[in-house]
DNA sequence: CGAAGTTCCGCTCATATGAGCGAGGAGGGC
DNA sequence: GCCCTCCTCGCTCATATGAGCGGAACTTCG
């Protein structure tokens, strides 16, 4: 017998015309029994056999810049409600972070109903989908943590909700403060503040949220720059692995409570994991550990991401 | 509207999610459409839009060296019983020669039953068969022609239809006499030879064939080339546009009957139109026409050639 | 604001399909 | 040669599937 399960060529002749018959002219395969005298059973046999021996192919295509079999396979993977893959090369962050940008905005655009509330976290990745959208339905969007300004970073980033409600038409609960304060009670004294409290009270309706994700490690989290090093340490050595809009975990996603929670401004862990759909924007390769523990801590559970990330967190998960 | 026939990336990234699980996986649509809570017509038409966009890609492919596709396609467009399409390279005559020979063997190792009375013309085509032959079922082989002997080429081709009733297993029917004589007497006694009567008389018992085709030019048919220019021309007049077997036809594939027809010895086109099975080996871009003639003829009914000729063939029979 | 077209959805019912089974046939070991 | 085994084939029956239909929602005009 030969290697394509087929004994000859006249075999293997047949078999490529019930295959074409069956796949390309979407004959049923009674039809193409008839046409060629043959049981319909040996007719399924015949495709079992072009299925099996490689002579039909069946491909799962690229027809944009999306890789939809990846996004498929990491959305399988995490068990994710959404998941959009980019095969963007990922050896510029500006590039990855508009193209990336672009398709959480098309997402939103997308999945976005006129019921929904919406939630933005500070980050780049969310500016770059504020800028890209272009079309959502009127809904609410709601700020979920204060900004940590960055120096010499273009801060009119703290702008994205107030963007994204006008695209939409909706109202904008917004309001201006840092994501962390230095003490618990400036932090306390800001939450009270009405444009804060307003925007809070909302937090416990949104349905869907944007964010990014960072690593506790240098350059991986606006938050992690912007703290002491002592803090550092002493929350790395409590297992912090991931933060959120300024929410902590560890490498299961648990959240991890400190000093540090007390002095933020924003969204806590039960109310992120309260929120149906919560979308994470993330590139670069250094993200791996910390994406894994935002979807098991059930802080994520929708993904926009590059293929080299996307398939580094399918390897990964396997694991 | 995207070109896609998707309306977003979420929708994008569902539809390969289903093409997945129902093309590759082999789920089915109830089984894919509880798994994503969809009805499954919504599934159906998921599927539909996946085809129909591109997303999902059905190719019939190239195991080995036979162009199973376009195998298929030249079978269904001239209405073939059987037909064998390599993609070997058609520069080197020889070498074509060769490999279609294999293709013809084991073509005819396969079809070839017990029951089966075999017939053999006289080709250098079908010589290459023999070489290659392996294995066949024991059957009669019967020779359907006289050979004409070309100055300088190895004449043991004459031997064929030995060599493949060994091969076989079964008896040989097998004369030495030329294909045409100088006159209708002489071929009148040649006919009468105990060998020749033998063999002939076998002819109508003959179920499958392998023979060549020639077209009617310089170099593209031994008995062109074995025949005087004033004769050529008269039947070139008289629309000859293709010889199988010693058997001339026109453009229609009807059989042309003259003075040569007299003073040959082998087949007629009545018996062989009787055959129920003839396979032609042919190879070479100048046998177009030629090969559509026998086939419409109902002279040949089955093919074993190289890709380029087989597009030829399909290009030239849609006129 | 209303009407008409358009699209999308899920139903019914006839048909196509797959799983599993037993009969028959070919091939191999004794 | 004979028997045994494995393979192939086509059947039955439960299930999956496709065609066509009518209703709902959404658009697009007047």
């Amino acid at each position: 017998m030969a290697i394509h399960g087929t004994r000859g060529p006249a075999q293997l002749v047949l078999t490529a015309s019930v295959a074409r018959r069956y796949y390309l002219d979407g004959r049923s395969k009674v039809e193409i029994a008839q046409e060629f005298s043959l049981s319909r059973f040996k007719v399924a046999r015949l495709l079992d056999d072009a299925r099996a021996s490689g002579l039909v192919r069946i491909e799962i295509g690229h027809p944009g810049s999306v890789d939809v079999e990846l996004s498929d396979r990491l959305m399988s993977t995490l068990g994710l409600k959404h998941c959009v893959v980019t095969d963007t090369p990922d050896d510029v962050p500006a590039t990855v972070r508009a193209h990336l940008g672009t398709a959480a905005a098309e997402l939103l655009t997308e999945i976005i109903t006129p019921d929904d509330v919406l939630g933005l976290s500070w980050a780049r990745s969310v500016s770059a989908m504020a800028n890209a959208l272009e079309r959502l339905a009127p809904v609410p969007v709601v700020q979920l943590t204060g900004a940590l300004a960055r120096p010499g970073v273009d801060d009119s980033s703290i702008e994205v909700v107030r963007d994204v409600a006008r695209v939409a038409g909706g109202p904008a609960y917004f309001f201006y403060a840092p994501m962390a304060v230095p003490d618990a009670a400036t932090a306390q004294a800001l939450r009270r503040q009405p444009e804060v409290a307003q925007a809070f009270s909302r937090i416990d309706s949104v349905t869907r949220a944007v964010a990014g994700v960072g690593a506790w490690a240098p350059e991986q989290s606006t938050l992690y720059d912007a703290t002491g090093e002592a803090e550092r340490q002493e929350l790395a050595r409590r297992g912090v692995c991931a933060e959120i809009s300024g929410v902590l975990v560890d490498a299961d996603g648990k959240p991890v409570r400190s000093e540090l929670t007390d002095r933020m401004i924003g969204i806590t862990a039960e109310q992120m994991r309260a929120i149906p759909e919560v979308i994470a924007i993330v590139y670069g390769g250094a993200k791996v550990r910390a994406v894994l523990a935002a979807v098991r801590g059930g802080m994520v559970n929708s993904l926009v991401t590059h293929s080299t990330l996307a398939e580094a967190l399918i390897a990964a998960a396997g694991e």
